[in-house]
DNA sequence: AAGTTTACCTATTATAACAGTAGGAAATAA
DNA sequence: TTATTTCCTACTGTTATAATAGGTAAACTT
């Protein structure tokens, strides 16, 4: 399940997008719009500027600013970033553990079918799109 | 995420599918070919025999056993079982709260529709298919 | 009736993640 | 130098996960 982290990430992608005027937009702008805790907030976009996902301005005219064009980030890049993983089982995930019944698993092949259908559909669409 | 109870079941549910001769199979057996804690696997098949998915026998020749046919049951009903709800975000899971930002919500559209990919995958397979 | 096997039941626990809050330091512009 | 804004560290309450522990009840066998 998408926590909070990938489900505000998100959103704060869009709104940086959708408000985008040439200059940095203040978080504070951002929290009152999307009805988030500013401190909240504060977290979830501290991971997307390390994530290189936004950039960040200190100061009077200080914000967040997109790096690239909306239609130049995919929403699984997004996630993945927030959320960590976007596999479906644990024995999937990026920093999985060795599992020994991996060859015989009858499981293991339909986690990985529909993890290539997760994989698929977020990595299928665009910042753009959510516009 | 998909937790050790959602993996677990499905593979009790295919355990008991392999090796079902009529009689009930002891937890015992089941435990020691998935290479799984017994204990452990007490709290998984008690909600499966809650929700009807399995029948369990106390004494000697007692166990557990499937009530219907493995093509009979969809992964999906056995995921939900287990897992609770299968919703991908909170916003849409089954106890949901009634978010106030549902009209507005620019993502809610994408959620349900990966919501609905979600189901189709899962209650269009069955055990029979992972046997 | 006794003994064995098996499910069934009620706790308890350790760990981690989630969803925040709080308070201040550093940077930047007017 | 003052206002604004990001940036940083720490703390907290709650819930879920992944179990373990110990016992009771049921059913079958001898």
């Amino acid at each position: 399940m998408i926590s909070t982290k990938g489900r505000y990430g998100l959103r704060v992608m869009i709104d940086l997008a959708r408000n985008d005027n040439g200059n940095f937009i203040p978080l504070k702008d951002i929290a009152e719009r999307q009805e988030i805790s500013k401190k909240y907030l504060e977290i979830i976009v501290k991971r997307m500027v390390e994530g290189k996902l936004i950039v960040g301005s200190s100061g009077k005219g200080g914000g967040y600013k997109l790096i690239r064009k909306p239609e130049e980030y995919t929403v699984g890049e997004i996630l993945t970033l927030m959320e960590g993983t976007m596999s479906s089982v644990a024995c999937l995930a990026d920093n999985a553990y060795e599992c020994p019944r991996k060859k015989k698993c009858e499981t293991l092949p339909m986690w990985e079918e529909f993890d290539g259908i997760i994989h698929d559909y977020f990595y299928g669409r665009t910042l753009k799109s959510l516009l």
